[in-house]
DNA sequence: TTCTAAACGAGACGGTACGTCACGTCTTTCC
DNA sequence: GGAAAGACGTGACGTACCGTCTCGTTTAGAA
């Protein structure tokens, strides 16, 4: 046997250590100096780490941005269901654009998103992964909202979408501090259940 | 007297020359290469400039990328106004994404986005030149539908950055390919005159 | 966390190809198109070296070419000690006169003592490593002189300013190319033990 | 001077206007930022002239420098002839480097001496014009010591390389504090008229 | 226990592109 | 027709990060 894996285990594993010096470096990093700021190697620096374990364990910048930014998912504004998904959305998307703001993730996101931008193998990842999380995470909203009869259930991916792009808009322009009564109406276009009186 | 001032005007004017190899050399490099590709320094090499020259009118890549863009997309079909805003959306949002999809001129919107951030003072100058150069020529659309009595006029701005929002996000995520029943449906909401009925 | 220092190790060694190749290049440019042509960015690219690399160990233009004179200098007939001082610095003076004549090397130095004016600093390194080696090399003969007693210690770096200016004068404005006669004379004034009989 | 607006004539002559301020400006910059800041776009802009002007007049920066130089030859301390050549050329050695140190012109000289380096037609124009007028400055000095039958006649010009030698040795080295004792013992070397007992 | 593969730090290296500086030549306009 | 203003190509500068590649040093599972 011992075909095809060869060397089930000896040496070394992966250093804890290693791990959390590099992803707090990276937080920091970000936190002070911005996405443009964000460089391998001054986190392989400031994490008393070499630049070789990151691309070991992080294969791209990408990769480990992605991963501070799960890290944090747990600080992220849960969703929470009541009878109207307008109000819903109102609240969740407050509360996120108020946490991309106040934080370093808004920069996060926004490193995210530029740095899939012209690798396509990226920009696949960042959506089939990434942002595939992300809606996951909104879309008990919408389903509640269909059950209640409030709108269809083949309208709920094409309705999240326009959220996820007013979201980016705002983000990417750093336009995130927005009159709660203008995003209310921006959402309730989304929100809307008439789809019928456009001609 | 006048003294102070001193000058009316005087020295070489600006090479048409210069400017156009320039501009075609990007041009070019952007279509083989794409906006990875892209580097001010391949740029000057082909156009048979100076470095310095480049620098000197567009203080940026981006500046440079955005002039391409804008002369560039003169050729596309400049959006038409009929009797509905959802054909005349619907049509517009098409052609740009073809637009997008076809050339390499998504690859260069989706740089743009990509390179202001980190730079907030890119940002705002992304939005204030750009953004709202192209904003502005979708603008008569929504316009015409206020004239028509269809939607109200103060919700114009609130609408076309939802329609951005929706144009990004397809960009961004390499969905730029959509049915277009699909993508008609998503415009309606945009376009939606209710409402009302949301608590 | 733990700031202190995590691990101990050492890395990657100076390739001494990468060295080989540099010094090389940098030798070979400079028989080629004389120090005015000596680039850095030149030598890199026929080192198949990478411009960082050079900055790396040679802080500046200077301390490379200075490094290769000092090697080169190697191949030249140690100074040798007769029984006179005259004699034997006349043969070295000359021989460093052709050696300069013959070879770029006359415009190293000429290349070196321009480079660093202007700035203090590079005086100051100029000074303190390349000059100081150089009189170290000649200071044997004067050592020699003193131990026959033919003049007083406290005199040779006196005798040898005089001597170095001496050269600079000559190779400074391009009469490296001297009557033996003429030279023996001047030299037998930087050898002259009588010192009084002067108001 | 005059900072309000230069330029009366039109026509056909030099403007001496231009002249003096082209020269001025070179002075005070290269006061101000010593021979490493002394650049000819900066003089343009500073003497609110233009670079083809000076190129037009002054081939070179050299030529420029020179000018500079010779401008202010009045300001040079003059040799005077006493009893002894030691004690003039003591006396006149001593009060060159403090003009050398406590001006610009120390800097000035340097920027000679180095610009012509790496151009042999320059080093040619130093030797025969600048260098030449300095050295006609001293041999009154070197002449009254022959005419006293202190020294002969056909090794003055041997001296006077090894003075130039020893001068242009602390100039290039940034030694012109030097304690005047030492100083003295080394112009004594020079005025030497024992020219035989050296074995 | 001993062996040995993996993880890790350090950091050298070849690259690519950056944005800047000063050069010397040129063209245009003003007086 | 001299001089200003200044655009331009040229060439090199020194810097920042990239991602890959040795080097020894630990460390811990397998023999």
């Amino acid at each position: 046997m011992t075909n095809t894996p060869r060397r089930t285990s000896a040496g070394a594993k992966r250093s804890p250590e290693a791990r959390a010096a590099i992803t707090k470096a990276a937080r920091d990093l970000l936190a002070e100096r911005g996405y443009r700021g964000f460089a391998i190697e001054e986190v392989a620096k400031r994490a008393g780490s070499a630049k070789t374990t990151i691309y070991k364990w992080w294969p791209s910048k990408s990769a480990l941005l992605g991963e501070i930014y799960a890290t944090e998912k747990d600080i992220l504004p849960r969703p929470t269901v009541t009878l109207s998904l307008l109000d819903d959305l109102h609240r969740h998307t407050a509360g996120l654009w108020r946490f991309w703001n106040d934080n370093v993730f808004g920069d996060v996101v926004r490193g995210l998103i530029a740095e899939a931008q012209g690798d396509p193998q990226q920009v696949e990842i960042f959506r089939t992964t990434f942002l595939a999380q992300r809606l996951a995470a909104v879309r008990p909203l919408f389903d509640a909202a269909v059950q209640r009869g409030d709108l269809s259930a083949d309208s709920i991916d094409e309705r999240m979408e326009l959220w996820v792009g007013l979201n980016w808009f705002h983000l990417l322009t750093a336009q995130l501090e927005v009159e709660p009564q203008r995003l209310r109406r921006q959402l309730s276009l989304i929100c809307c259940s008439d789809l019928s009186g456009h001609r």
